[in-house]
DNA sequence: CCAATTATTGGACTTTGTCTAATGATTTCA
DNA sequence: TGAAATCATTAGACAAAGTCCAATAATTGG
């Protein structure tokens, strides 16, 4: 929620903190995910860094994209059949999801009260816990 | 996991308790859903009605789950970008994700003790909460 | 500065799913 | 019953998201 500003030079910081090598392309699309702060589909992104004139290719913001999640810089928000998001905040939360207008907003985990959990199939390890609470504007049908 | 017996009978029944016409394509497709009690993808629902010959089209699979889902006969479940999967148990459950082989297991509501709920959005209506827990069998690498 | 590695690219390709226009099946009710 | 209206199915064209590939470009380390 905090409209924290961000410049280029601290794309390339946070890129190398995580042990990705800072190309152009990649810093465009951190800069475009971070300082929006806002949970972007691929297709958007390739629509952003290439505004002013094509610079970056549509390989290339999937490969980057992919590599960001992997390299846990950012998260994928999978609640769409038809596209995945991708989410700058990976501080522990959950999401609203609009399903009329598609729109995603965070919810801090700490306003879910998770006080009991279901036992595990044996030999597995949890990856996290996705809660998604679907929305809809009242009084629009369904 | 109670591995009832359903005939096709059982299921013109059902279909007709939820206000849908029960034609031939559309009994296969539910008893495809239902005798399996699995969590199947369209694919492989059009291959499991086609199995002996083929007998109903692509068009009409997506037409009619789209069609179950919409009366309540069925539920989507959205973890994969890459596919839908239909869930035949529209009692209130949850899922176990394994992102490694694609499995998905049903977790009953009851085994989550969510005590509190985020604050909702000014004018908005809850559609229903998906709880996703993605696992990994132990020692398979991210 | 050269060689090796790493990244980017256009475009072909794949997959999931939708759309369309035509056909076929059912229902209605005069 | 039988003609019209409605409803369901179909093949195949199409759309959109995402992957793959082989060639080129950029970067890095010695």
């Amino acid at each position: 929620m905090n409209a924290k500003m961000y410049t280029r030079d601290d794309m390339i910081e946070l890129l190398r903190k995580h042990g990705i090598n800072p190309t152009h392309q990649r810093i465009e699309i951190a800069y475009a995910l971070f300082s929006k702060q806002e949970h972007l589909s691929a297709d958007q992104i390739l629509a952003i860094v290439n505004t002013k004139h094509s610079e970056t290719s549509k390989a290339t913001v999937y490969n980057t994209l992919n590599l960001f999640v992997e390299k846990k810089l950012i998260r994928e928000v999978i609640v769409d059949p038809s596209k995945v998001f991708y989410d700058p905040n990976t501080y522990e939360h959950h999401h609203f999801y609009d399903v009329v207008s598609g729109h995603l907003t965070d919810i801090d985990a700490a306003d879910f009260k998770i006080s009991g959990l279901p036992q595990l199939p044996a030999g597995v390890i949890t990856e996290g816990i996705d809660i998604i609470v679907r929305i809809r504007p009242q009084g629009v049908a369904a």
